[in-house]
DNA sequence: CCGCAATTTCGTCAGATGGCGAAATGGTAG
DNA sequence: CTACCATTTCGCCATCTGACGAAATTGCGG
């Protein structure tokens, strides 16, 4: 009972719902998922950590950045059942769209640069020099300037 | 979104959980539930509400009792998935399969004693006069007394 | 080893939620 | 029409939740 309560709240929340179907077709980083989102980082890992502990994701690491994509582990016995019902959900909604839209976008810019800058409504860096403090949105490294 | 998350947010509770499991095979009367789910009648009443304007359950009068039972409206697009994965579920619970030992207890009862009598661990009336205001435990009428 | 930077954890705050009892509602039966 | 009684609504309280920023953590690159 337990499991399954924690897959349908896990999956009953706006922004959980617009982080599984923006993973739902390849696995993400958390930046590019916050930048698609357009929440603060914090914000961002800890709804990952709910979805994560209800088993309807998981995290690979990948180099530096830790990635996450649906849960195949099975560990929850009712997070297929939940995550099936979300994929084939909200294809016309138009949050996502917009939130598929970002994606193109936020995919177009490397790793690297995506985290420094965190553009979250125009991706392209402005040229700013290396890894500009020009654009960012949500704060954070606010103070890495003194 | 709103609806698949009104749907998701409705199944994802314990005790609507449990309201939903109770009422899959048959309706029941509000005092019913109550009395398996041994909350305040205005709980009950929340309850149902939320699952009602979430599209997944809906009421029926029956003379003078409004009965509940699995929507089939299909007011909700994505109610009908959600209440198959919950059909689908709990079926070996501990908690559910209680709930469906007291429902047939409660079953026993006729609605006019049952109501009237508010039986949460025994349910035989305990021929205390008529409709006594002996065993309830879920209070209200508590000051019919006087 | 050191530092940097991505991610998480912590503390806090506003708003949502679940529970209750009391009072309002509304349909049935007299 | 009236009284009754099942159900709902209202007001309140405790707890949970989602959001943020600041600080801790952790893992790569030097």
């Amino acid at each position: 009972m337990r499991q399954l309560e924690a897959a349908l709240k896990a999956a009953g929340d706006r922004s959980r719902t617009r982080i599984l179907k923006l993973i739902e077709t390849r696995d993400l980083c958390v930046c590019q998922i916050q930048a698609v989102l357009g929440l603060a980082p914090s914000t961002v890992s800890k709804h990952l950590s709910v979805l994560r502990s209800s088993g309807l994701v998981e995290d690979r690491r990948e180099g530096r950045w830790i990635h996450y994509g649906i849960a195949s582990s099975g560990e929850n016995p009712y997070a297929d059942g939940v995550l099936a019902l979300v994929r084939g959900a909200l294809d016309r909604d138009p949050k996502i769209l917009e939130d598929r839209r970002r994606l193109q976008e936020v995919l177009r810019t490397p790793l690297a640069e995506l985290c420094a800058v965190m553009p979250v409504q125009s991706v392209s860096v402005p040229s700013a020099s290396r890894r500009g403090r020009g654009a960012r949105k949500a704060g954070r490294r606010d103070r890495a300037h003194a």
